[in-house]
DNA sequence: AACGAGACGTTATAACATAACGTTTCAGAG
DNA sequence: CTCTGAAACGTTATGTTATAACGTCTCGTT
Protein backbone atom coordinates (compact mmCIF):
# COMPACT_ATOMS: atom_id res chain seq x y z
CA UNK A 1 0.00 0.00 0.00
CA UNK A 2 2.18 2.68 1.12
CA UNK A 3 5.02 2.54 -1.00
CA UNK A 4 5.59 6.06 -1.49
CA UNK A 5 8.18 6.54 1.26
CA UNK A 6 10.63 4.50 -0.48
CA UNK A 7 12.57 6.60 -1.81
CA UNK A 8 12.98 9.42 0.90
CA UNK A 9 15.96 9.79 2.29
CA UNK A 10 16.79 12.19 5.36
CA UNK A 11 19.93 13.79 4.66
CA UNK A 12 20.26 16.21 7.26
CA UNK A 13 18.84 18.22 10.38
CA UNK A 14 20.19 20.10 13.00
CA UNK A 15 20.38 16.61 14.71
CA UNK A 16 22.87 14.96 12.81
CA UNK A 17 25.50 17.41 13.00
CA UNK A 18 27.62 16.28 15.44
CA UNK A 19 30.16 14.69 13.48
CA UNK A 20 30.38 16.16 10.18
CA UNK A 21 30.50 19.31 11.34
CA UNK A 22 30.66 22.86 9.98
CA UNK A 23 34.86 22.65 9.32
CA UNK A 24 33.87 20.10 6.20
CA UNK A 25 30.49 21.83 5.22
CA UNK A 26 32.31 25.23 4.95
CA UNK A 27 35.58 23.43 2.82
CA UNK A 28 32.66 22.14 0.23
CA UNK A 29 31.49 25.13 -0.09
CA UNK A 30 34.75 26.50 -0.54
CA UNK A 31 35.51 24.29 -3.24
CA UNK A 32 32.83 24.67 -4.88
CA UNK A 33 33.01 28.46 -4.67
CA UNK A 34 36.66 27.93 -6.59
CA UNK A 35 35.07 25.74 -9.14
CA UNK A 36 32.24 28.33 -9.66
CA UNK A 37 34.80 31.74 -10.05
CA UNK A 38 32.82 33.31 -7.44
CA UNK A 39 34.01 34.42 -3.78
CA UNK A 40 33.29 32.87 -0.82
CA UNK A 41 34.19 35.67 1.61
CA UNK A 42 35.42 36.21 5.04
CA UNK A 43 31.69 37.36 6.04
CA UNK A 44 30.11 34.67 4.03
CA UNK A 45 32.20 32.17 5.46
CA UNK A 46 31.19 33.18 8.80
CA UNK A 47 27.43 33.02 7.97
CA UNK A 48 27.56 29.82 6.65
CA UNK A 49 29.17 28.88 9.73
CA UNK A 50 26.92 29.80 12.53
CA UNK A 51 24.22 28.43 10.34
CA UNK A 52 25.58 25.06 10.79
CA UNK A 53 26.21 25.38 14.14
CA UNK A 54 23.32 26.45 14.80
CA UNK A 55 20.55 24.11 16.47
CA UNK A 56 17.76 25.95 14.87
CA UNK A 57 16.63 27.64 11.36
CA UNK A 58 18.40 31.10 12.30
CA UNK A 59 16.53 34.64 11.72
CA UNK A 60 18.79 37.35 9.76
CA UNK A 61 18.80 39.34 12.82
CA UNK A 62 20.24 36.93 14.92
CA UNK A 63 23.19 36.42 12.98
CA UNK A 64 23.98 39.49 13.29
CA UNK A 65 23.59 39.29 16.70
CA UNK A 66 26.29 36.06 16.83
CA UNK A 67 28.09 38.43 13.74
CA UNK A 68 28.36 41.47 16.71
CA UNK A 69 29.47 38.78 19.22
CA UNK A 70 32.45 37.37 17.10
CA UNK A 71 33.42 40.19 15.57
CA UNK A 72 33.50 43.28 17.96
CA UNK A 73 32.38 44.85 14.39
CA UNK A 74 28.43 45.04 14.62
CA UNK A 75 27.05 44.66 10.95
CA UNK A 76 23.91 45.94 9.42
CA UNK A 77 21.15 44.11 8.13
CA UNK A 78 21.63 44.83 4.23
CA UNK A 79 25.08 43.10 5.06
CA UNK A 80 23.85 39.99 6.25
CA UNK A 81 20.96 39.41 3.75
CA UNK A 82 23.33 40.30 1.28
CA UNK A 83 25.83 37.15 2.23
CA UNK A 84 22.32 34.95 2.50
CA UNK A 85 21.31 36.05 -0.94
CA UNK A 86 25.29 34.61 -1.44
CA UNK A 87 24.75 31.63 0.41
CA UNK A 88 21.10 30.94 -1.34
CA UNK A 89 22.14 31.19 -5.01
CA UNK A 90 24.95 28.95 -4.61
CA UNK A 91 22.80 26.02 -2.49
CA UNK A 92 24.54 26.68 0.22
CA UNK A 93 21.38 27.49 2.32
CA UNK A 94 17.87 27.77 1.72
CA UNK A 95 15.19 30.21 3.72
CA UNK A 96 12.32 28.72 5.73
CA UNK A 97 9.23 30.64 4.40
CA UNK A 98 7.16 29.66 7.42
CA UNK A 99 9.82 30.71 10.03
CA UNK A 100 11.50 33.99 8.39
CA UNK A 101 14.44 31.68 8.91
CA UNK A 102 17.95 30.27 7.67
CA UNK A 103 19.11 27.04 7.20
CA UNK A 104 22.35 25.40 5.58
CA UNK A 105 21.69 23.07 2.90
CA UNK A 106 23.80 19.60 2.59
CA UNK A 107 23.62 19.58 -0.71
CA UNK A 108 24.16 22.67 -2.83
CA UNK A 109 23.62 21.29 -5.89
CA UNK A 110 20.30 20.44 -5.36
CA UNK A 111 18.76 22.72 -3.12
CA UNK A 112 16.27 23.77 -4.98
CA UNK A 113 14.53 20.23 -4.48
CA UNK A 114 14.15 20.04 -0.47
CA UNK A 115 11.98 19.15 2.19
CA UNK A 116 11.90 20.66 5.35
CA UNK A 117 10.09 19.37 8.38
CA UNK A 118 10.30 21.71 11.74
CA UNK A 119 9.61 20.92 14.74
CA UNK A 120 7.69 23.39 16.62
CA UNK A 121 8.80 22.31 19.72
CA UNK A 122 12.35 21.95 19.88
CA UNK A 123 12.80 24.22 16.66
CA UNK A 124 15.15 21.36 14.92
CA UNK A 125 14.92 21.23 10.99
CA UNK A 126 15.01 18.06 8.95
CA UNK A 127 16.11 18.01 5.31
CA UNK A 128 14.93 15.16 3.06
CA UNK A 129 15.35 15.03 -0.31
CA UNK A 130 13.09 12.88 -2.17
CA UNK A 131 13.06 12.37 -6.01
CA UNK A 132 9.98 10.59 -6.45
CA UNK A 133 7.88 13.76 -4.37
CA UNK A 134 9.69 16.37 -6.65
CA UNK A 135 8.70 14.30 -10.14
CA UNK A 136 5.04 14.82 -9.11
CA UNK A 137 5.32 18.53 -8.13
CA UNK A 138 6.70 19.18 -11.59
CA UNK A 139 4.16 17.23 -13.24
CA UNK A 140 1.43 18.56 -11.64
CA UNK A 141 2.96 22.28 -12.45
CA UNK A 142 3.88 20.96 -16.05
CA UNK A 143 0.25 19.60 -16.07
CA UNK A 144 -0.88 23.24 -16.09
CA UNK A 145 1.91 24.73 -18.42
CA UNK A 146 3.47 26.02 -15.44
CA UNK A 147 7.26 27.06 -15.62
CA UNK A 148 8.91 26.78 -12.04
CA UNK A 149 11.34 28.37 -10.55
CA UNK A 150 10.96 28.14 -6.57
CA UNK A 151 9.65 25.64 -4.58
CA UNK A 152 8.72 25.57 -0.93
CA UNK A 153 7.67 22.16 0.82
CA UNK A 154 7.73 22.91 4.28
CA UNK A 155 6.05 20.61 7.08
CA UNK A 156 5.80 21.96 10.68
CA UNK A 157 4.49 19.93 13.43
CA UNK A 158 6.40 17.94 16.17
CA UNK A 159 9.54 15.84 15.27
CA UNK A 160 9.72 12.15 16.78
CA UNK A 161 11.76 12.70 19.89
CA UNK A 162 9.61 15.73 21.05
CA UNK A 163 6.47 13.25 20.28
CA UNK A 164 7.89 11.14 22.82
CA UNK A 165 9.22 13.24 24.86
CA UNK A 166 5.61 14.45 25.15
CA UNK A 167 4.32 10.91 25.92
CA UNK A 168 5.85 10.38 28.57
CA UNK B 1 5.31 6.03 -16.79
CA UNK B 2 4.10 9.92 -15.36
CA UNK B 3 1.06 8.91 -13.67
CA UNK B 4 1.32 11.13 -11.15
CA UNK B 5 -1.35 14.23 -12.41
CA UNK B 6 -4.11 12.34 -12.54
CA UNK B 7 -5.38 12.84 -9.37
CA UNK B 8 -4.72 16.54 -9.34
CA UNK B 9 -7.59 18.65 -9.81
CA UNK B 10 -7.15 22.83 -10.13
CA UNK B 11 -9.72 24.08 -7.94
CA UNK B 12 -9.75 27.86 -7.87
CA UNK B 13 -7.13 30.41 -8.52
CA UNK B 14 -7.58 34.09 -9.84
CA UNK B 15 -8.35 33.19 -13.03
CA UNK B 16 -11.58 30.68 -12.28
CA UNK B 17 -13.36 33.27 -10.21
CA UNK B 18 -15.58 35.38 -13.21
CA UNK B 19 -18.66 33.59 -12.59
CA UNK B 20 -19.16 31.67 -9.62
CA UNK B 21 -18.16 35.04 -8.02
CA UNK B 22 -17.59 36.53 -4.35
CA UNK B 23 -21.24 36.21 -3.34
CA UNK B 24 -21.55 32.66 -3.30
CA UNK B 25 -18.16 32.27 -1.85
CA UNK B 26 -19.51 34.15 1.51
CA UNK B 27 -22.80 32.52 1.32
CA UNK B 28 -21.03 29.10 1.78
CA UNK B 29 -18.82 30.77 4.56
CA UNK B 30 -21.77 31.89 6.30
CA UNK B 31 -23.09 28.83 6.23
CA UNK B 32 -20.71 27.28 7.33
CA UNK B 33 -20.34 29.54 10.39
CA UNK B 34 -24.07 28.96 10.96
CA UNK B 35 -23.05 25.26 11.13
CA UNK B 36 -20.33 25.72 13.13
CA UNK B 37 -21.32 28.34 15.65
CA UNK B 38 -18.88 30.64 15.14
CA UNK B 39 -19.75 34.52 13.90
CA UNK B 40 -18.75 35.79 10.32
CA UNK B 41 -18.47 39.53 11.54
CA UNK B 42 -19.11 42.28 8.99
CA UNK B 43 -15.24 43.18 9.13
CA UNK B 44 -14.46 39.43 8.80
CA UNK B 45 -16.77 38.81 5.59
CA UNK B 46 -15.33 42.27 4.10
CA UNK B 47 -11.83 41.22 4.06
CA UNK B 48 -13.16 37.40 3.00
CA UNK B 49 -15.19 39.40 -0.14
CA UNK B 50 -11.93 41.74 -0.74
CA UNK B 51 -9.80 38.58 -0.59
CA UNK B 52 -11.66 37.28 -3.63
CA UNK B 53 -11.90 40.14 -5.38
CA UNK B 54 -8.17 39.88 -5.95
CA UNK B 55 -6.91 38.74 -8.61
CA UNK B 56 -3.74 37.95 -6.80
CA UNK B 57 -2.54 36.90 -3.12
CA UNK B 58 -3.56 40.50 -1.15
CA UNK B 59 -1.33 41.79 1.95
CA UNK B 60 -2.63 42.83 5.15
CA UNK B 61 -1.88 45.88 5.05
CA UNK B 62 -3.39 46.38 1.38
CA UNK B 63 -6.51 44.91 3.15
CA UNK B 64 -6.13 47.66 5.39
CA UNK B 65 -6.38 50.03 2.47
CA UNK B 66 -9.14 48.45 1.06
CA UNK B 67 -10.82 48.33 3.92
CA UNK B 68 -10.41 52.36 4.40
CA UNK B 69 -11.64 52.65 1.24
CA UNK B 70 -14.80 50.99 1.38
CA UNK B 71 -15.82 52.23 5.06
CA UNK B 72 -14.26 55.42 5.89
CA UNK B 73 -13.27 54.59 8.63
CA UNK B 74 -9.29 53.67 9.14
CA UNK B 75 -8.81 49.99 10.53
CA UNK B 76 -5.69 49.17 12.45
CA UNK B 77 -3.37 46.24 11.53
CA UNK B 78 -4.31 43.81 14.60
CA UNK B 79 -8.05 44.35 13.38
CA UNK B 80 -7.30 43.35 9.77
CA UNK B 81 -4.58 40.32 11.56
CA UNK B 82 -7.25 39.21 13.82
CA UNK B 83 -9.96 38.93 11.03
CA UNK B 84 -7.62 37.17 8.51
CA UNK B 85 -6.68 34.51 11.84
CA UNK B 86 -10.22 34.04 12.03
CA UNK B 87 -11.06 33.18 8.47
CA UNK B 88 -7.75 30.75 8.23
CA UNK B 89 -9.09 28.93 11.13
CA UNK B 90 -11.96 28.37 9.37
CA UNK B 91 -10.31 27.93 6.39
CA UNK B 92 -11.91 30.38 4.25
CA UNK B 93 -7.93 31.74 3.94
CA UNK B 94 -5.08 30.53 3.81
CA UNK B 95 -1.41 31.90 4.09
CA UNK B 96 1.10 32.02 1.26
CA UNK B 97 4.50 32.31 3.27
CA UNK B 98 6.63 32.80 0.38
CA UNK B 99 4.30 36.38 -0.59
CA UNK B 100 3.20 37.57 3.16
CA UNK B 101 -0.30 37.98 1.55
CA UNK B 102 -3.32 35.91 1.84
CA UNK B 103 -5.49 33.95 -0.57
CA UNK B 104 -9.37 32.94 -0.06
CA UNK B 105 -10.13 29.16 0.21
CA UNK B 106 -12.23 27.60 -2.04
CA UNK B 107 -12.70 24.21 0.23
CA UNK B 108 -12.94 25.33 3.88
CA UNK B 109 -12.69 21.75 4.26
CA UNK B 110 -10.05 21.19 2.95
CA UNK B 111 -7.61 23.89 3.59
CA UNK B 112 -4.72 22.73 5.31
CA UNK B 113 -4.63 20.54 2.19
CA UNK B 114 -3.65 22.42 -0.39
CA UNK B 115 -0.76 23.44 -2.98
CA UNK B 116 -0.09 26.37 -4.04
CA UNK B 117 0.85 27.79 -7.55
CA UNK B 118 2.08 31.43 -7.98
CA UNK B 119 2.93 33.05 -10.99
CA UNK B 120 5.76 35.57 -10.56
CA UNK B 121 4.41 37.37 -13.88
CA UNK B 122 1.23 38.38 -13.10
CA UNK B 123 1.05 37.22 -9.94
CA UNK B 124 -2.17 35.38 -9.74
CA UNK B 125 -2.26 32.24 -7.84
CA UNK B 126 -4.26 28.58 -8.47
CA UNK B 127 -5.30 26.39 -5.69
CA UNK B 128 -4.58 22.61 -6.23
CA UNK B 129 -5.96 19.83 -4.55
CA UNK B 130 -4.04 16.58 -5.25
CA UNK B 131 -4.98 13.52 -2.50
CA UNK B 132 -1.87 11.28 -3.80
CA UNK B 133 0.47 14.36 -3.25
CA UNK B 134 -1.07 14.75 0.24
CA UNK B 135 -0.69 11.15 1.48
CA UNK B 136 2.51 11.63 0.19
CA UNK B 137 3.61 13.72 2.63
CA UNK B 138 1.84 12.67 4.87
CA UNK B 139 4.00 9.13 4.50
CA UNK B 140 6.92 10.96 4.67
CA UNK B 141 6.48 12.53 7.81
CA UNK B 142 4.41 9.45 9.32
CA UNK B 143 7.94 7.70 8.36
CA UNK B 144 9.82 9.50 10.47
CA UNK B 145 7.59 9.37 13.68
CA UNK B 146 7.01 13.11 12.44
CA UNK B 147 3.33 14.71 13.96
CA UNK B 148 2.49 16.84 11.27
CA UNK B 149 0.45 20.04 12.68
CA UNK B 150 0.70 22.59 9.26
CA UNK B 151 1.81 22.39 5.22
CA UNK B 152 3.09 24.58 3.29
CA UNK B 153 3.47 24.00 -0.40
CA UNK B 154 3.93 26.27 -2.89
CA UNK B 155 5.50 26.69 -6.43
CA UNK B 156 6.42 29.91 -7.77
CA UNK B 157 7.25 30.57 -11.23
CA UNK B 158 5.44 31.40 -14.68
CA UNK B 159 1.70 30.33 -14.96
CA UNK B 160 0.66 28.99 -18.55
CA UNK B 161 -0.57 32.07 -19.94
CA UNK B 162 2.41 34.35 -19.07
CA UNK B 163 4.74 31.75 -20.34
CA UNK B 164 3.37 31.92 -23.83
CA UNK B 165 2.81 35.46 -23.92
CA UNK B 166 6.16 35.88 -23.36
CA UNK B 167 7.04 33.45 -26.21
CA UNK B 168 6.23 36.04 -28.49
C1' DA C 1 49.97 51.40 -11.13
C1' DA C 2 45.29 52.06 -12.98
C1' DC C 3 40.97 50.23 -13.63
C1' DG C 4 36.52 48.18 -12.95
C1' DA C 5 33.41 45.01 -10.97
C1' DG C 6 31.81 43.22 -7.12
C1' DA C 7 31.59 43.23 -2.09
C1' DC C 8 30.78 45.78 1.84
C1' DG C 9 29.49 50.01 4.91
C1' DT C 10 25.98 53.23 6.29
C1' DT C 11 21.73 55.65 6.79
C1' DA C 12 17.22 55.68 6.39
C1' DT C 13 12.95 53.67 5.80
C1' DA C 14 9.64 50.27 4.15
C1' DA C 15 6.89 46.27 5.04
C1' DC C 16 4.97 42.96 8.00
C1' DA C 17 3.27 41.58 12.59
C1' DT C 18 1.97 41.52 17.56
C1' DA C 19 1.67 42.93 22.69
C1' DA C 20 -1.22 44.96 25.89
C1' DC C 21 -5.12 46.86 27.38
C1' DG C 22 -9.56 49.36 27.04
C1' DT C 23 -14.34 49.45 24.92
C1' DT C 24 -18.17 47.62 22.45
C1' DT C 25 -21.25 44.08 20.88
C1' DC C 26 -24.28 40.43 21.22
C1' DA C 27 -26.29 35.85 22.28
C1' DG C 28 -28.21 33.62 25.99
C1' DA C 29 -29.78 33.49 31.03
C1' DG C 30 -32.68 35.17 34.19
C1' DC D 1 -36.25 43.46 28.97
C1' DT D 2 -32.15 43.74 31.37
C1' DC D 3 -28.04 41.66 32.86
C1' DT D 4 -23.89 39.47 31.99
C1' DG D 5 -19.83 37.23 30.26
C1' DA D 6 -17.26 36.02 26.34
C1' DA D 7 -15.80 37.31 22.14
C1' DA D 8 -14.86 40.90 18.85
C1' DC D 9 -13.05 45.15 17.95
C1' DG D 10 -10.47 49.76 18.80
C1' DT D 11 -6.21 51.99 19.93
C1' DT D 12 -1.48 52.91 20.97
C1' DA D 13 2.82 51.51 20.87
C1' DT D 14 6.37 48.71 19.48
C1' DG D 15 8.71 44.61 17.70
C1' DT D 16 10.51 42.11 13.74
C1' DT D 17 11.96 41.41 9.10
C1' DA D 18 13.66 43.36 4.82
C1' DT D 19 15.27 46.69 1.30
C1' DA D 20 16.42 51.23 -1.19
C1' DA D 21 20.00 54.19 -2.26
C1' DC D 22 24.37 55.58 -2.43
C1' DG D 23 29.22 55.86 -1.01
C1' DT D 24 33.68 53.36 -0.10
C1' DC D 25 36.79 49.65 -0.23
C1' DT D 26 38.97 45.42 -2.06
C1' DC D 27 41.11 42.72 -5.22
C1' DG D 28 42.02 40.40 -9.47
C1' DT D 29 43.16 41.87 -14.09
C1' DT D 30 45.31 44.67 -17.46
Amino acid sequence: MTFRSMQSRPCTGSKSREQPATAERVTLAMNLCRERGVRLTTLRQQVLELLWQSARPTGAYELIELLAQRNSRPVAPPTVYRALEFLMSQGFASRIESRNAYVPCAHPERCQEHIFLICNHCEEWIELDDARFEHQLADEAAHLGFRTTQRVVEVVGTCADCVSASAD
